[in-house]
DNA sequence: TCATAGTTTAGAATAGTTCTAAACTGTTGA
DNA sequence: TCAACAGTTTAGAACTATTCTAAACTATGA
């Protein structure tokens, strides 16, 4: 009678102010990932209903401070699986440095360079206008704009 | 008679499209550098007159290429000093790898992801509006437009 | 329960960049 | 002209972020 493996499905849940969200274990099915336990506590803590902004080391900092033991190695790879699955989205701001976003929707932000820190700006707020077509051959992936800003 | 030092201010010349820059001697002179070797013939290739986006092992290829000694440690430091002068401004576009730019004046960017390719975008062509007031306490330091494009 | 494919991990390896400290060179003023 | 000094260059070590390797481990489903 093995009890181990008895993780049900709930499939979606209700967090934060009134957003729906689909938890950890959704969506790793739905990724085709399986649920492993470092994976469903970094989904955990990524998803828990705010979005968030993460480096690899500042996640595995917080899920080993939570007691929770998972290698770099794995952090990493967590967090491009689920960037190739579409549940993060990676952030350039910094050479040097990735940044992984659980705001995968249209945004953009303000980096305070000093403390290596992301705010969103809403998707609907700011406008690009203007942009040229691309040369010849080249089509437009996407247009970030990063708002660099600093103790005033 | 020592015949070696004798280089002389030619402070201005005119180059490409009948735009007016600085010789590579001139900017080292304004900018309290000391005309060595090195930063000449670097200073040589980054403002021939046409604006460019280099990478410190791009540079160092080229001038390698060009038949000159110089360490990728200078080039390193270069690129520095230059940015600190004003002659150059950092772009980031890419996390793992720092890109260099002539043009220090306002515009934006394409960047051929695949390639590692940037071409500029005039100032006056892209507008950003709405850009939100930054967080108490926060002032904007530059607002930087990144157009990311693909292969059609 | 077993076989299998997928996953985790320690540690090695890599890429880009910065640091160190010793040798070298441009500048200045005697 | 030329020492003296500060600024500069450089090889190589060191460092940071990240990726790779390959062996141990585990979820899955038959
Ligand atoms: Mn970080
Ligand atoms: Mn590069
Ligand atoms: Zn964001
Ligand atoms: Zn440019």
């Amino acid at each position: 009678m093995a009890k181990e493996s008895g993780v049900t499905a709930r499939d979606v849940s209700r967090h934060g102010a009134g957003r729906l969200h689909a938890s950890g274990l959704a969506r790793l099915k739905a990724s085709g990932l399986r649920p492993t336990r470092q994976r469903l506590e970094l989904a955990g803590l990524l998803f828990r209903g705010c979005d968030r902004h993460v480096t690899a080391e500042s996640l595995h900092d917080e899920v080993t401070r939570a007691g929770v033991k998972v290698s770099l190695a794995t952090v990493y790879n967590t967090l491009h699986q689920f960037t190739e699955a579409g549940l993060l989205r990676q952030v350039v701001v910094d050479a040097g440095r990735s940044y992984f976003d659980t705001n995968v929707g249209d945004h953009q932000h303000f980096f305070l360079e000093e403390e290596g820190y992301l705010i969103d700006i809403p998707g609907e707020t700011i406008a690009v206008s203007n942009v040229p077509a691309p040369p010849e051959g080249l089509a437009v992936d996407r247009v970030d704009v990063v708002v660099r800003v600093k103790r005033a």
